[in-house]
DNA sequence: CTGAAAGCGCTTACAG
DNA sequence: CTGAAAGCGCTTACAG
């Protein structure tokens, strides 16, 4: 392959000096018909094409921006992840990736391409408590926008599921049809999406008022293992159970697997709801009843209030609810007279 | 927040030049270890970190590579994503993340990015048939590499699956069952894992021997309304049918839809083994046997293999075939007798 | 061994 | 309106 052309010999074939042809391609000038012409044949015969290292040397940015994700293979980050490539790639803006498994040295490590200029901002996810050094790290950093999670303590910029108001839905929806004994598995303590779901969950069953229990509320981590240890638990003691609301996903399926085990039918035995239905839940049998989380409009919305800040765009909203969604299958239904999971 | 320190203040500190504080930073130079300690001060003082744009702009090269996808969301890319960028991650390298849609200008438009110097490569992943734009935008591309599937004349590196012989393998698992009467739904013609997988559902008939049927074989896109589609003609045409081999999740979930509709019960009414296994298979009723791809090893591979070319190693095998996996479960039982779908 | 200087390929304030 | 020159922040061949 022969050496890339350079905007100098662009110039010299259309000879003009490299100041015009760089603002003749950037669009801050006018010429004559004539000069425009022998530029672009120079352009075409040469195939240029910028070097976007050296724009982005020059110009101090770089139209980029860092996704900062725990996981890429969860379908939950992976449709968050879709969301913000599309709105970025729209934007003109590309994306880099960083998974970093809770990881806070790699998180740590994109916030500090900012500083560097490597991206002009960073969506950021994370899905672990901070133990004070992500707060740290995040002191005078620029265009940063968190997505999904909090970080406790930190005034950034934020988008997030109404997490607490699609709980109060779900349970309600539960107690709507009968239910009185109702379990909750939910996501890990200091976590904002598992606290306020809890709380959700909690205004349901007090609004629902006496004769109503949260039976039993367990703080799982995200994992199908832990669904799967939480069920086990709720089966040995809390038989009396007739409606169990799952805070993911993930804990929903481990959940399941033990219900397989033990014989515990969905929707005979026991009714469900879950969070998130990013995971195939209508073609379960039965259906499983979901609140799902609006991911494209997160992604969206989070990486256009990524683009503002990097703008210098005064930004109103500083944190951003989006509406969760319930989507009403066949996993709820009214509890059986004297039911017992054991 | 400050001016962001750059080498030429740490020199400036440190009381040394540029270039050494460069060249001990970069570990070609052995210093005394008084100005060593000089040199640690002052980066530490000003926190300083390099800029990674001056320093690609300056080496020629980005530390970066390209993973270029035609979907995210999918779990199956999403999947091959996460091992690419794990791997990348671990060798040193940022990812920057393009999904095109399979839309082909978005493609070229990330190869470009390679002579750019952008990125110092791309793993190209492209899920159309090749109108011949690809192959001509791959001209003289050096440090490229694809993977999961091919690009029709393309003379570059890639990491595939060992598409025939699992298709092979999983069909004589349902020959094996009992069933004589065997349907495919496949992918899209022209498509390497498409046209693999057909070959080996058909070395399968073919080594089963007479008596045996490949009854029907259906070209469909990978999607779930393909499958949809095929499922509805399989059932109307080929009652006769006993057992599918699918050629992708996506087509085994409308399947399912279908099949649902009809009351058609997988296991007890038609044998089912399908490809890919990125979905929750396992716990569907009944579990589905499938032919699952070790997306760890392939992203791992295409990686390992596109940092060789980049590195300028002489790659031994520019074909890497990564053999599937038969995970059996529960899914495939032998035909009843007599039995017809309606 | 050390450092001044050129160069990577752009953009843009400044002068003509 | 146009262009020579400085600058973005590094690396490295070259000279001392």
């Amino acid at each position: 392959m022969a050496r890339k052309a350079t905007i100098r010999d662009v110039s010299l074939a259309a000879h003009v000096s490299v100041t015009t042809v760089s603002r003749y391609l950037n669009g801050s000038i006018r010429l004559p018909a004539e000069t425009i012409q022998r530029i672009d044949d120079a352009v075409k015969a040469l195939r240029y094409t910028p070097n976007p290292l050296a724009r982005s040397l020059s110009r101090g940015k770089s139209e980029t921006i860092g996704l900062v994700i725990p996981e890429i293979a969860n379908p939950f980050f992976a449709r968050l992840a879709a969301s913000v490539e599309a709105t970025a790639a729209e934007r003109g803006y590309g994306v880099l990736l960083c998974v970093t498994l809770n990881n806070v040295d790699r998180e740590i490590d994109y916030i500090r391409r900012i500083e560097s200029k490597q991206v002009d901002g960073v969506l950021f996810s994370t899905n672990h408590p901070d133990d004070g050094r992500l707060l740290d790290a995040l002191k005078d950093v620029p265009c940063f926008v968190l997505v999904d999670e909090d970080i406790a303590g930190a005034d950034v910029p934020g988008v997030f599921a109404e997490n607490r108001g699609g709980a109060l839905e779900a349970t309600r929806h539960i107690v709507e049809a009968g239910h009185r004994k109702i379990a909750m598995l939910s996501g890990p303590k200091k976590l904002l999406s598992a606290e306020e779901r809890r709380l959700g969950f909690l205004d349901a069953i007090q609004e629902a008022g006496p004769g109503h229990d949260a039976v039993a509320i367990f703080d799982c981590a995200y994992t199908v293992e832990a669904g799967e240890a939480a069920a086990e638990n709720l089966l040995r003691d809390h038989p009396e159970t007739t409606a169990v609301f799952t805070g993911s996903d993930e804990l929903f399926l481990g959940m399941l697997k033990v219900f397989r085990r033990h014989g515990v039918r969905i929707g005979d035995d026991i009714s469900v709801v879950t969070c998130d239905d990013v995971e195939p839940l209508a073609l379960f049998e039965p259906a499983i009843t979901a609140l799902r989380q609006d991911l494209p409009q997160m992604g969206r919305q989070a990486l256009d209030l990524l683009i503002s800040t990097i703008a210098g765009k005064p930004v109103p909203e500083r944190h951003i609810l989006v509406p969760m969604e319930l989507m009403k299958r066949d996993s709820v239904r009214p509890p059986r007279r004297r039911a017992r999971l054991r």
